[in-house]
RNA sequence: GGCCGAGUACCCAAGCGGUCUACGGGAGCGGAUUGCAAAUCCGUAAUUCGCGGGUUCGAAUCCCGCCUCGGCCUCCA
C-alpha cells in the first residue's frame, strides 16, 4: 500500500511520490527559534514531522531530513513584515543578564548576554538537548552530520545569492528606503498553498499593515528580503548595505543549498502556512524557475493545554524540560504529543501523559516478556508479528497514529504465542516509528536526600508489616505518598517512583 | 468581514455510505490477588455520534442551515 498523505498545497490526500524512486526522499521541517527554550506546542510539530520521517523509514524510503535551528533574531515588532521594534535575540539577551543578576540562571550557563551569537548557541544547545531526549532523529544525527541542522547565520551568503537573483529576474527590487523587497505581483501562484490571494488579502487587511512601510512598496503584501540597517545587532554586508536579512530567507536559501531547488516534504506549524511558507514558495519558485518548491505540504495544528490555548498568563505554558524536570518521562511526553491526529488540535493534559505512560510501560512489560522467554523454543508467528501489517496500514493513511497505537494494545493483550524473537523483533520494529520503549526512564536523578528518606520510610514499613502493625505500615505509607513516591510491591521487594 | 479545520461516553480518541447495538487507552464500577492498598489479571460502558433539516433501501460517515470551539488573514510550532 503507498504512502497516503494530505498536502496543505492541494488541500487533498494523495499518494506519495517521491521526486527521486532511487535516491533519498528530500524533506525539510521548519525548527525551533532559539532566543527561549521550545515549549511543547514546538515539540508537537517538531516530533510529527520525525513521525512522518520515521514512517517514511518504514516504508521503506530513504530520508534526508534537514531541519533549520534559526540563530537570528527576528523583530518583537514584526507586525509590518518590513522589521522594527527589537530584535529577539537582545531581548532574550536582556532576559539572561536579568537571571544572570538574581541568581536564577540556568545551570551551566555562563555567557555573555550582550553577544546574541552566545544566546543562540545557548538555546540551541539545549534545544538538541531536549531533542535528543524526545527522539528526534535528525538532532541525534546532527551529531556527526552538523549540515543537517543549519544555522542561518552560516549561511547568509546563500541568502545574499538568492536574494540577488530575484533581483536578477525581476522578482525583487530595492525600494527608495533601501530596503529589498519580493515583489508579489511578480509570481502569479501568490496565495496558492494559504489561499490568501492578493485580492483576498486587500479585503481582509487585518490591520497589521504600517502605512510608513507601505508608501516605498509597490504592492502592500511586498515583504521584505534584505534590510540595511547598520546599527542592527546582527548585521553582515551585502551589495545592498549591511543589514539583515528578512525572515522568510533562511529556508529558501538553506532548503535549496542542502536539499536542492525541488524538495519533497516541507513541514511546519499550521501557523506557518501564511506568510512564512506563501512567501517562501513565491521565493524559491521565482529563484528556480520551477512550478513547484515542495511537492507536499505537511502541517500540524496547534497544540492547547487543558482545553485552552497555551499562554505564559495563563499558567499552562509548558516547556519540555520543565516537564522533564517534574519527572515526566521523554516516552511519555513523545507518545502525548503526537498520539493525536496531527491534522486536528490536540488537547495536553496532564491526565493524558498519565495515559500515555500507562500505555508505554505496558508496552515495556510486553517487551520484558517476550526477552524472558527468547529460549523457549517457541516458533511461527504470534499476535506482534500479524500485528504489524496492519499498524504500518495505520500509519500510511495519513499517518493514523491513534489506530497504530490500538493495533499494539490489541496485540499486546492477546495470550503470547509464536517465536519470542521474531515477535520481540517486530515489536522493535513498531517501536522504531513511536520510538518510546527506549526512552521510558525519567531524566532527573532523584536527589540522595529524597532516596534516603524513602528507604527509611521502606525499612520502617518492611518491619512494620513484619509484625503485623498494619496502622504503623499504613502510616509510613502515607508518607510516602506525601512526598510524591509511589510504591509497588513485588514478589522480589517494594520498589518505588516519583508519581508524576 | 474573508479563508481553513474540528465537535463521537466522565477524559483522551479511532471511524471516510452497509461488516458500527461505534477500535483503543485512561478514569469509574464488579471480581481475583493483597493485612489494606498500589501494580497485575478477568469482566463491565455510548442503540448512539453538537443541533435541525435533506439525499439514500441504508448516514457518525454525503448535502444544506444553525450553534460552539480552534487556526490564519504579515510575531508565533
Amino acid at each position: 500500500m503507498p504512502l497516503r498523505l494530505y498536502n496543505t498545497l492541494t488541500k487533498s490526500t494523495q499518494d506519495f511520490v517521491p521526486i527521486d524512486p532511487t535516491g533519498a526522499v528530500r524533506f525539510y521541517s521548519c525548527g525551533p527559534t532559539v532566543y527561549d527554550d521550545a515549549h511543547i506546542g514546538n515539540f508537537r510539530s517538531f516530533l510529527n514531522a520525525d513521525l512522518l520521517r520515521r514512517t517514511l523509514e518504514l516504508c521503506g524510503y530513504q530520508v534526508r531530513h534537514v531541519m533549520n535551528i534559526t540563530d537570528v533574531g527576528h523583530m518583537t515588532e514584526d507586525d509590518n513584515a518590513d522589521g522594527g521594534g527589537e530584535d529577539k535575540m537582545s531581548l532574550a539577551g536582556r532576559r539572561i543578564a536579568e537571571a544572570k543578576k538574581s541568581g536564577k540562571l540556568p545551570a551551566g550557563a555562563d555567557i555573555d548576554p550582550s553577544n546574541p551569537y552566545a544566546v543562540a548557541e545557548f538555546y540551541a544547545s539545549r534545544f538538541l538537548e531536549d531533542a535528543r531526549h524526545l527522539g528526534l532523529k535528525v538532532a541525534e544525527e546532527e551529531r556527526t552530520q552538523p549540515q543537517l541542522m543549519p544555522r542561518p547565520t552560516r549561511c547568509v551568503k546563500e541568502m545574499i545569492a538568492l536574494v540577488s537573483a530575484l533581483i536578477a529576474r525581476g522578482n525583487a527590487y530595492v525600494a527608495s528606503d533601501g530596503v529589498v523587497y519580493f515583489s508579489v505581483t511578480s509570481f502569479a501562484a501568490y496565495g496558492q498553498l494559504s489561499g490568501n490571494t492578493l485580492d483576498k488579502l486587500r479585503e481582509g487587511e487585518g490591520g497589521r499593515i504600517d502605512a510608513a512601510h507601505q508608501a516605498v512598496k509597490r504592492h502592500p503584501a511586498d515583504f521584505m528580503l534584505w534590510k540595511p540597517d547598520p546599527t542592527h545587532i546582527m548585521r553582515w554586508p551585502s551589495p545592498w548595505g549591511e543589514g539583515y536579512p528578512g525572515w522568510h530567507l533562511e529556508c529558501s536559501a538553506m532548503a535549496e543549498m542542502l536539499l536542492g531547488d525541488e524538495i519533497d516534504l516541507h513541514s511546519g506549524g499550521e501557523d506557518n502556512i501564511f506568510p512564512h511558507h506563501e512567501c517562501e514558495v513565491a521565493q524559491s519558485c521565482c529563484a528556480s524557475g520551477l512550478p513547484h518548491f515542495s511537492r507536499v505540504w505537511f502541517h500540524t495544528r496547534h497544540l492547547q493545554v487543558e482545553g485552552e490555548k497555551m499562554s505564559k498568563s495563563k499558567g499552562n505554558f509548558f516547556t519540555a524540560r520543565d516537564l522533564f524536570a517534574k519527572g515526566v518521562t521523554p516516552a511519555a511526553l513523545r507518545l502525548e504529543l503526537t498520539r493525536t491526529h496531527y491534522r486536528t488540535n490536540s488537547n495536553f493534559t496532564m491526565q493524558g501523559l498519565r495515559d500515555s505512560q500507562r500505555m508505554i510501560d505496558r508496552w515495556c512489560a510486553a517487551d520484558a516478556a517476550l526477552l524472558a522467554r527468547e529460549n523457549d523454543g517457541a516458533v511461527g508467528v504470534g499476535p506482534m508479528q500479524r500485528a504489524l501489517a496492519e499498524f504500518k496500514a495505520a500509519l500510511e493513511d495519513d499517518l493514523n497514529i491513534a489506530r497504530s497505537v490500538s493495533v499494539i494494545n490489541i496485540a499486546i493483550s492477546e495470550p503470547p504465542s509464536g517465536s519470542a524473537h521474531e515477535e520481540r523483533a517486530a515489536l522493535a520494529r513498531m517501536n522504531s516509528v513511536l520510538g518510546v520503549l527506549e526512552r521510558n526512564a525519567p531524566l532527573v536523578a532523584e536527589s540522595d536526600d529524597l532516596a534516603t528518606k524513602v528507604e527509611a520510610l521502606l525499612e520502617q514499613r518492611k518491619q512494620a508489616r513484619a509484625a503485623k502493625d498494619f496502622a504503623a505500615s499504613d502510616r509510613a505509607r502515607d508518607e510516602l505518598t506525601a512526598l510524591g513516591v509511589r510504591i509497588k510491591d513485588t514478589p522480589q521487594g517494594t520498589t518505588w517512583e516519583r508519581a508524576v
